[in-house]
Parts: structure tokens; sequence; C-alpha cells
DNA sequence: ACAATAGGCAAGCCGTCACTTGCCTGTCAA
DNA sequence: TTGACAGGCAAGTGACGGCTTGCCTATTGT
């Protein structure tokens, strides 16, 4: 659980799920090129692909490997036991 | 909001959010002592009071300050943005 | 009044993290 | 088949985070 929360302290991570939620399945270079041109953010190849392996490694991204490509699809279920550990209450909510 | 991944990316913050979530309203002292007796975790009062300050710039905790005591108290309202930004699936919901 | 209690401020140390650079592996097309 | 393309594997660097140490302020009880 510790290993989410890890994940998402950093906002590039963040913002790659924000384009993973908008458009699911993508590949490295794709996430590359969105997080320049969309949210102006330069990174390396590298530094992208080990933002990839701590998403993944937290749970919260899921890879399936084709061909010489590996495509990235966004799971959010590992956020769902925040609720679990601690009861959130929202806006309009009758506990 | 990053501030707010970034307090949980602690694991001794977390703690102190369970320990608020089972006795609300609790001052540094108890928090270290329980901290101590209960979760094997044996901090300064400064570390825990610097945690302290990192969740209450979250938005996680709110104090309250009577006298020389100051109580601290949970706010769980941050963790609402988590759901609205990234739609989470959980066990059962039919979407 | 004064000592104990509850807490705060600031500097310093060390480990982790984000990012880069350089090079290597595997896959597809011309 | 060979070069272009998608991706991986380190090692190195600079900065940030967690924790400690030392000292200081304010409130309460006897």
């Amino acid at each position: 659980m510790g290993d989410v929360f890890k994940a998402l302290a950093d906002p590039t991570r963040r913002t790659i799920l924000d384009e993973l939620t908008e458009r699911d399945g993508q590949t490295l270079f794709e996430i590359c090129v969105r997080l320049t041109s969309r949210h102006q953010l330069s990174l390396t190849r590298q530094a992208v692909s080990q933002h990839l392996a701590v998403l993944e490694e937290a749970g919260l991204i899921t890879t399936r490997k084709q061909g010489r490509y590996k495509f990235h699809h966004l799971d959010t279920t590992p956020l769902a036991a925040i609720f679990e550990r601690w009861p959130v209450t929202r806006k309009g909510q009758t506990p």
C-alpha cells in the first residue's frame, strides 16, 4: 500500500495516470510525446520509463507486450484500499 | 493535491492517521506515546511534530489550540479528490 | 515565584529519489 | 540483411525528505 502513495507522490506520475485515463493502452513513446506536447514536460525517455516502472510496481498500471511495442493500461483498483482504511466523508454523504 | 500524496507516502504518517482514526483529538505527546507503545515506533517528539506539520499542510488534520495543549483532529475530505480525478472501480460496482 | 510540562525553531546528517548520460538488446521494414 | 525503431540496463549526480540534536517560548500547578 505504501508503494501506491509513493507512486502517486510525484506530479509527473499523476500526469501519466491522467494521460492513461484519457487514452488507455499507450506506448512509452506515445506517453513521452503527449507529456511534452500537452503538459509542457520535457523529460527523457528513460525518465518516463522509470516512472512507468514505479507505477507498475505499485499496481496502478499493467503492461501488455506485443512485438516490439509495450502498451500500458491503467488500473485504479489499488486506490479503493484508501477508503477501506480511512472512512472518507464526501459532500452529500449521510453516514 | 500533491501535498496529500506526499503526506501519505510516509508509513509513519499513515500510522498517525490510523491512530487519529481510532482516537480523534490527540495531543502531540499522546501520539508519541501511542506510536511507541502500540506500533513499536521509537521516534523523537520533533520527528512526530514534523510529521504532524506535513499532515496539517496537506489538509489531512486540523489543529485546535487550547492553553498549552494542541489537539489534532483527522480530516479525510482531501481524500475524496482522488476519486474525482481517477474513476475507481470497486468490487460490485456497476458503472 | 519557580519548576515542570507541552510545544516550537533551526541547523545538520544521511539516505532516498528523480533525472540524465551512455550503451546494449530485440523487432520490423526496405 | 541492414538500418531504423521501441525499449531496457546500468552508473552517476543533485536535490529533497526524515530524523536527530540543541536550545528556546509559553502555560500550568504547588
